[in-house]
DNA sequence: GCCAGTGGGTAGTGCCGCTATCCATCGAGG
DNA sequence: CCTCGATGGATAGCGGCACTACCCACTGGC
């Protein structure tokens, strides 16, 4: 419909090509050339443009989203357990100098954490694939840092749940989750790029 | 030369790749069909596929990289400010209704961290789109929040900038600056997601 | 009746990151 | 000295992805 389309900016076409990927799902028919969509599609589709958008997920990534978003046996925690592959492509295991270094090192921090449940989540092996290439560069104090850096990505997990907590809503939690997990990663990079602007900006600039 | 290709796991027709695209130095030709790499070639190898694995750059980004980082005359300041176009795609300025609300509300967050002169960085666009599309969607109790992931942000920063401080050789604190700001976001990220789940896990599954 | 607009499908486009093929050259082994 | 295989250099091709263009049958409103 060229409602929706107007409504969201989004080109008819691509918005038939989305239909057929499943990313939006078929609008109530009419009649054989007449379908209805209401607020819903405007707001999936507006859900859809964010991921792709801010969130770099790709439209396959996007579409295997959407089914568990439909699907209505699905709790927010396991959702986000779905999300996780979605972002981070396999990191390949890496048979480099610091891989064995890298997953010593992240072993020690989930221990220290208290994270040990975690060894087996995904990010996990993201962590230590970007662990390894710090170290063949020879970026070993990232190491030593590692804490400060768990630490400011506890304070934001928490705020995470935070506002998890305030959505009521049990149905719109699952986009919370999706949302604010995909396009806080932008959004907290964004902001860590403003703050070490300022802090370069007093410490060279002036 | 195989060596390269052996040193870092990268096949030979991918090297000459990335020699064509100017990722990768040339190296010192010994004869027609001969030419000399050396150590640096491989750490400038790794440093790209690092950048392109988990920095998520493209080859033309991680090109005009490269070309400032064989330039002399570059600080690492301006360097990362080159950086950032390069990380985040032009995001279109959107004139969508909840676009009004969230430049108002990043002009806000600036004033109040003192960031006033950062306005028209292209990190405060980022910000600004991401949180137009945050609330299309609804989920206007991030912007609550938005002090507390300033928060996080910008104790990471406060560790990248130490991190900084750390390095001696002014050579490789450009690379440092490169490398800490892009696979940083994704090494964040991976934490923010293992604290998440480990939240998640302790309100939820128990 | 007529015709813009709709849905549905197929095919094509442009870009990106490689990959394959070809060629002249050269270095080392026999 | 001569062959063989590797090297560098260049051109062309491939596969995937996100769309986009085109075509068709249909139909609701004028």
């Amino acid at each position: 419909m060229a409602d929706l389309s107007a409504g969201t900016g989004v080109p008819v076409p691509t918005i038939k090509y989305y239909l057929r990927e499943g990313l939006l799902p078929p609008g109530r028919p009419l009649a054989r050339n007449q379908a209805e969509y209401g607020p819903a599609h405007v707001r999936r589709l507006k859900l859809v443009r964010a991921l792709a958008d801010y969130g770099g997920l790709s439209i396959a990534a996007i579409a295997g989203l959407v089914r568990h978003l439909d699907d209505p046996g699905v709790a927010g925690g396991t959702l986000l357990a779905e999300a996780q592959p979605a972002v981070t492509p396999p990191p390949e295991p890496g048979g480099g100098a610091g891989a064995g270094r890298a997953r010593r090192h992240v072993a020690d921090l989930l221990a220290r954490k208290g994270w040990d449940r975690l060894a087996a989540h995904p990010s996990a092996a993201t962590l230590t694939g970007v662990l390894a290439s710090l170290l063949e560069l020879g970026l070993d104090d990232v190491l030593d840092r590692m804490d400060d850096y768990a630490a400011a990505a506890e304070a934001a997990a928490a705020t995470d749940v935070r506002i998890l907590g305030d959505v009521s809503d049990r149905e719109r939690a699952v986009e919370v989750v999706v949302l604010g997990t995909l396009l806080g990663d932008t959004l907290i990079a964004a902001l860590r790029r403003l703050a070490q602007a300022h802090l370069a900006g007093e410490a060279c600039t002036g």
